[in-house]
DNA sequence: TAGGCCATCTGGTCCT
DNA sequence: AGGACCAGATGGCCTA
């Protein structure tokens, strides 16, 4: 019935489907059940729950449907919900992997709301990386003119930094403009969230702006976001993080 | 114990 | 008509 079957939650203990979305786990549901079970006593107390468990009907309604088909249908709908949930944390796991955050086991992941915003703050970061390297480009090769007599710099070759694996988004962005992890330097580093409790928003570089404004205003997250590439994360992926000198001064000096 | 985060249920609305 | 999407409500778990 539900097609939900093999699907897991992210979450790795649900209160009410602790070990699987089978149906008989499903009916273990307590919620549910207890909807159900007061339904008799609510509909006669006149309570808006009794609805709720009988499904409110869309073509048909209540009175229309018996009791078995709007269990039936409330339970096909419930399911469906149940995976389109799903599906839709399986994306956000999918977004959590390319994140430069630390991942494992004895990490706790990253809540909802910090996974969007990091993921906000880290294409931000990226994008500006690319205009960087493209000015820097344009630079060495001629393109740039009359600017391009000031500084006549030379791009060393990528430099192998690494001990430490990068992650896929790092590598390829490392490999376009070589490390300059020795440019980072980080003031005031910031302590590392505990590996069991989740980072705080500020330690996703929100240390200037309160959360409810970045999710609103794209020109405030950009001067404010200037902690992430320098972040201390425990990560390996984020240490050698792949932006220029400038950029990252561009960031410090940002406001 | 309060607060944050989460999964789930539910009814409404929109779309195909 | 049926499904997808959404937001509100609810309750469980965990941490400070």
């Amino acid at each position: 019935m539900d097609s939900d079957a093999g699907s897991n939650s992210s979450r790795s203990s649900s209160p009410d489907l602790v070990v699987d979305d089978s149906m008989g786990s499903f009916f273990s549901n307590k919620m549910f059940q207890a909807y159900c079970r007061e339904e008799g006593a609510a509909r006669a107390a006149g309570q808006g729950r009794t609805d709720r468990c009988a499904g409110g009907g869309k073509s048909k309604t209540r009175v229309d449907l018996k009791e078995g088909d709007v269990q039936d249908l409330r339970l096909k709908v419930n399911g469906r919900e149940r995976k389109r949930m799903h599906d839709l944390n399986q994306a956000m796991d999918g977004l959590r992997e390319v994140m430069p955050y630390a991942q494992g086991p004895s990490v706790r992941k990253l809540s909802k709301i910090s996974t969007l915003m990091l993921a906000r703050n880290y294409i931000l970061m990226l994008s500006s990386s690319l205009e960087e390297m493209k000015k820097l480009v344009g630079d060495v090769y001629g393109g740039g003119g009359s600017q391009s007599r000031t500084s006549h710099r030379r791009i060393n070759p990528p430099a192998p930094t690494a001990h430490l694996p990068l992650h896929p988004l790092a590598q390829s962005l490392h490999s376009l403009v070589g490390s300059t992890a020795s440019a980072l330097h980080h003031p005031s580093p910031l302590p590392a969230p505990a590996p069991h409790s989740p980072p705080s928003a500020s330690y996703l570089g929100f240390h200037h702006a309160p959360v409810q404004s970045l999710l609103k205003d794209p020109l405030h997250l950009a001067s404010s976001y200037r902690h992430f590439p320098g972040m201390p994360c425990p990560c390996s992926l984020c240490q050698p993080l792949p932006t220029t000198a400038s950029t990252l001064h561009s960031f410090s000096m940002a406001k």
